[in-house]
DNA sequence: CATGCATTTTACTCGTTGGTATATCGTATA
DNA sequence: TATACGATATACCAACGAGTAAAATGCATG
């Protein structure tokens, strides 16, 4: 705790909607929206912890009571990120939930949104904090949408052994579990800009994940 | 920050070397190793930045200088906590380093012994913890070990290219990072004792990776 | 121009926690 | 038994950061 908070040099947002001076634009709802995409990014840099209501304050050219009016306290910021881009993987989900296509072509589009959802801004909350930092109750609700996202991996799975798609001796649970972690892990080493974007990244692991490693003869 | 830090209810730890009243052991290592210990436990449970210095004393029936007398700092706990799990990995990689073996079973050796340091004590440090919490100097040291590992299975998968056992057509990158997410993400659902242990765990991620979701005609 | 509401700021409180100065205790050795 | 030193405890400090009260500002409408 000593000088190693001072290192990032706060660097102003250039996507607030206040603007430093003056013209300053309405719409609660997106200045709501706004601290909470600044805040995933301070997160993703800094850390939950290593983030104060005075830094995101001044990124987006604000003092900390505004922040207050949009918002209840730093955990529902913590806890709107989650969501944010939880909601992001179920709609995944949602896109292919009427689709009548084998179970492993399904689990393909599952993916792509996955990773996409990953590796945007609100990955970093979805993947790395700790719903330790949550109350009881909000922890509670992460838990069930990210269950809801692991039982969907599961199902998909489990629909691509009955419909032949998938090799019947994969376990639906421990297979949605190495999915689940090569995507989201994609929100450590992920830079955008930097190497393949999230559709490239996705296509190569559904590559790797849907014919191995090993040689086929 | 008001009421869910007095959650867990501070359960003494059987492992302390110090005894409640008296007799208590020697051995200024020993009881270092046990102050990083019930730290890297401590830090699962409650997160790095929700566990206070005062509660670790309390675990070990202690107060908050006697750690001191062992530790510079919290930094360094952190940090002990990243390298002793780091190390393990880093001895399953040296356990296969004269192996003349194809490196598809190297990787599997590897892969195993991944799984375990990853379930073990020390699996939440390494995974979870932001390195971000460090100082500039001791992030860099860990992110050259972290680094290292990564370097390691980029190397078995290409030395199995070569050899002639992982497909050709394999990305020795990404596949490395959906090796080591999948494998990392252990630390985030793996409770000991319930459902599988960290050996069962690496075969059938290894059988995954290695044969793939689609059927082998 | 006056009124009222939403927005933003200034200036604070207060609990938590990393870290420390200093005293005390226990025990091995001379 | 006296001494010395390592180990542990008591009692503290200072900083930081979440959260708030209340004042000020902007702005639209009558």
């Amino acid at each position: 705790m000593t000088a190693r908070d001072a290192q990032p040099p706060r660097i102003p947002d250039p996507d607030s909607p206040w603007r430093p001076v003056r013209e300053r634009a309405r719409s609660r709802e997106l200045k709501r929206d706004a601290v909470i995409l600044a805040a995933a990014r301070a997160f993703k840099e800094r850390g939950y912890h290593n983030t104060s209501l005075d830094d995101l304050a001044a990124r987006l050219h604000v003092t900390k009571p505004t922040i207050y009016h949009y918002v209840e306290n730093k955990e529902q910021i913590l806890f709107e990120c989650f969501r944010t881009g939880l909601d992001r993987i179920r709609a995944g989900f949602a896109a292919v939930e009427r689709s009548a296509a084998p179970g492993r072509e399904r689990l393909a589009v599952v993916v792509r949104s996955y990773a996409e959802a990953v590796a945007s801004d609100f990955g970093w909350c979805m993947v790395r904090a700790e719903n330790q930092d949550l109350s009881p109750a909000m922890s509670r609700r992460i838990k069930a949408l990210k269950s809801e996202i692991d039982q969907g991996l599961r199902q998909l799975v489990t629909d691509g052994i009955l419909d032949g798609s998938i090799r019947a001796d994969c376990d639906p649970k421990m297979t949605a579990f190495a999915l689940a972690g090569a995507l989201n892990w994609i929100a450590h080493w992920h830079r955008p800009g930097e190497s393949l974007t999230a559709a490239g990244i996705a296509d190569l692991f559904l590559d790797l994940f849907e014919n191995g490693l090993r040689p086929r003869s």
